[in-house]
DNA sequence: AAGCTCTCCTGATGGC
DNA sequence: TGCCATCAGGAGAGCT
């Protein structure tokens, strides 16, 4: 489940092994995998033909190649089991291989979307004049983001009536959060999933983002660390980083800061995971 | 209108 | 052994 700390290793092995280089050919081996892109499959593959790739760019869980001398750029989202890998010609196709670029260059290697659940896909859109894909104008700048506003972010939780963790997932707030990230920032900051977002003081709003970050930032320092290899730079799955979770998945386990069994409750059609102890629920209001 | 639920997909896993 | 149910979950469509 790769959330922004994976995707932006993705990106930067993409600037590594990917950008610079004009794309020959592309072959779609599954339609659902462009899906998003609404004139089909042909058409992408036509329309990237013959482009060079430039500086891939993220916003959360969003990474995209601009196309040079072109308005557009390939938009790629992971979803849940997508992987860019950085093969060689001869490397047998994986089982979910679903799209292969092949680049005008001798270098040998070429670019697979892989993807069993194929809840990911590519697709190719214009930019908008800040040079994001217009289909993604409406997603917040992620934590990491120099330019995130965390006063716009507090506000926006206090006008919410919602819940906390609701709030956490909803990428037109802030990006790049998903369920792992968000179970493990809430656990940090002693916060329930369901505390209602309207009630958030300004300092709790910046301890919390506090601890998203850091969650972020040492999973990034992580998967960042076995640079070298091609494998790890664009795989990402050497990037489900050694995670040393301290919510997520640990249903019965004690939790880290006080002994109290953790617990897994089904919510939107998930898990959260929390201490009974450090994060109280929050008086019903029914 | 904003908030919430449903749905897409495949493979691993567990119960009987 | 095989079969069915359950779970994993990002994000947009669609409903209330």
């Amino acid at each position: 489940m790769p959330e922004l700390p994976e995707v932006e290793v993705v990106r930067r092995g993409l600037e590594r092994w990917v950008a610079h280089r004009v794309v020959a050919e592309t072959e779609v081996l599954h339609p659902r995998a462009v899906r998003r892109h609404v004139a089909g499959a042909d058409d992408f593959a036509h329309r990237l033909k013959g482009h060079r790739v430039g500086t891939p760019s993220r916003r959360g869980k969003y990474l995209w190649l601009p196309l040079e001398d072109t308005n557009q750029s390939v938009l790629a989202h992971l979803g849940m089991s997508g992987q860019l890998l950085v093969q060689q010609h001869a490397a047998p196709d994986e089982k979910h291989l679903r799209i292969r670029v092949r680049f005008a260059d001798g270098l040998g290697t070429e670019l697979r979307f892989v993807d069993q659940r194929t809840f990911g896909g590519l697709s190719l859109h214009d930019n908008t004049l800040d040079g994001l894909p217009d289909v993604i104008a409406h997603i917040a700048r992620d934590p990491l983001d120099p330019l995130f506003d965390d006063e716009a972010f507090h506000q926006a939780l206090r006008r919410k009536r919602s819940t906390i963790k609701r709030a956490l997932l909803d990428q037109s707030l802030i990006s790049g959060v998903g369920n792992i990230y968000a179970d493990e920032a809430l656990w940090r900051a002693r916060l329930h999933y369901e505390r209602p977002t309207a009630g958030f003081t300004r300092p709790r709003t910046t301890e919390l983002l506090g601890h998203v970050r850091d969650v972020m930032n040492a999973a990034l320092a992580v998967g960042g660390t076995s640079f070298d290899s091609l494998y790890v730079n664009v795989n990402g799955e050497s990037g489900y980083f050694d995670r040393s979770l301290d919510a997520y998945g640990r249903e019965g386990l004690p939790c880290r800061r006080c002994g109290t069994p953790m617990r897994r409750r089904p919510w939107m059609n998930r898990s959260s995971y929390f201490c009974p102890k450090c994060q109280r629920a929050p008086r019903v209001s029914s």
